[in-house]
DNA sequence: CGACAGGTTGACCGTTATCAAAGATCGTGG
DNA sequence: CCACGATCTTTGATAACGGTCAACCTGTCG
């Protein structure tokens, strides 16, 4: 039930052409040249709840993300679940294994209902060596990327509980919007598992933090940030 | 005293070219696509404890190492150090910043007298631009790292210490030597900060291994590893 | 030979995981 | 639209893991 027979039949004319335009990667192309790269692409649609991918998959494509939401998490080697990253409409997926002969190292999820354009391996490749602007996009993309997850590693190697996720909430501050009042982008037993925790630990830390009148919860996700130096000198 | 005037005049002659045919991101190409990369590349040379670029340095160059040992290093929000990775002759650094206006967020420092060939921003986009696959290399090679990066960040974020270091001395194993004897590739003070934790703790879990018979210290950094099977169940 | 960085060992204690159980919230089907 | 179950969230008690500090040892290099 993975692909998508159930969403009409424009999935494969009008999804893609919509998708492509907006992918940060490709929306500097002409459009003679985007319909080149339309002409290779296919839209799949999963299920909220289904796999896009799992670990050790041999990956051949990469992913658009089109509508929905798509989580992105791996498994530890004792078992444990770590949610990485989570893609909006516009970000892609597909990683390493685009680029070398290896198998996905992490799993993909659909949050929601989710529809995907898919670009195989080969045709991506001869596309790339075509139209090398689009390598640098990527590249640009890649290396945002990687300096994330060292960041993240980083924080994980040497920062307390309690700092990464006051840092967590910082970075959730929307700086268009000086509203001071942040919606969560995930449950809090997700949020745990993205910042190496558990769910009690976070529950009792927003508790803390409260009480020392940094933040207060309005409702399970909505948090408003009232003394931003307060967060930001726990460490 | 951080560019080559120490070194012969050859520098700027004969290291680029040994140090381009030797990286895998160029050796594919042609000799004389070569010569043109030789020609927008210059060599640098740090001595032993110097410090190539620091996080908030604006980043305008590609390095390669040619010669000697870089480690990359990041410090927390809260001042503790952790190394990322340690270069070695034929890998590059430069990341984020090459392809994105932004600084460094990480530091390189020489671990030992070093010399790096550096291409300038400019000239790397215009030769990615006219040699696509060399994109191709570093776009495989970026999402390498960034496979790295992310297990590390899993690791940091659900295994406790114990396990990462075991997991550490089992990567060290050679696959082509059957030796089962393993030079740790830094010093204890380093594979603490590697590994997010202290010189202490690696120290005290280390004589665990021992204890249990899993391995032998032989000297300060020769491990011979008794029982794989032992280790692999640390976790 | 002395100095200094790296490494080890011991005692202590803070942080956070774990287990258990109760309470809140969400989605689903009647 | 409500009721039910499943899942998420909170709260409490407990203990282990690992960081910190201090002292001492060891090897290396000038």
């Amino acid at each position: 039930m993975s692909t998508g027979h159930n969403c009409s039949h424009d999935c494969d004319v009008i999804a893609p052409a919509g998708c492509i335009a907006r992918v940060p990667i490709f929306n500097h192309l002409k459009l003679q040249e985007m319909k080149e790269i339309m002409a290779v692409t296919d839209s799949v649609f999963y299920r909220k709840g289904e796999i896009i991918y799992r670990a050790g998959d041999r990956s051949d494509a990469l992913y658009i993300v089109s509508k929905g939401r798509v989580k992105i998490y791996r498994l530890s080697e004792s078992g444990k679940e770590q949610l990485l990253r989570t893609l909006y409409p516009g970000d892609f997926t597909g990683e390493l294994a685009l680029f070398s002969e290896t198998t996905h190292e992490a799993y993909a999820g659909a949050m929601e209902d989710t529809r995907l354009c898919r670009i195989r391996r080969a045709d991506l490749q001869r596309l790339l060596l075509k139209y090398p602007s689009v390598s640098l996009r990527i590249l640009a993309e890649f290396s945002r990327r990687l300096e994330e997850a060292e960041k993240q590693a980083t924080r994980f190697a040497t920062e307390k509980v309690e700092t990464r996720l006051a840092l967590f909430l910082i970075e959730c501050l929307d700086p268009e919007n000086r509203a001071n009042e942040i919606m969560l982008p995930m449950s809090k037993k997700d949020l745990a598992s993205y910042l190496g925790t558990t769910p009690e630990t976070i529950s009792r830390k927003l508790y803390e933090f409260e009480a020392a009148g940094y933040i207060k919860q309005k409702s399970n996700k909505k948090i408003a940030i009232l003394d931003l130096e307060g967060l930001l000198q726990q460490r």
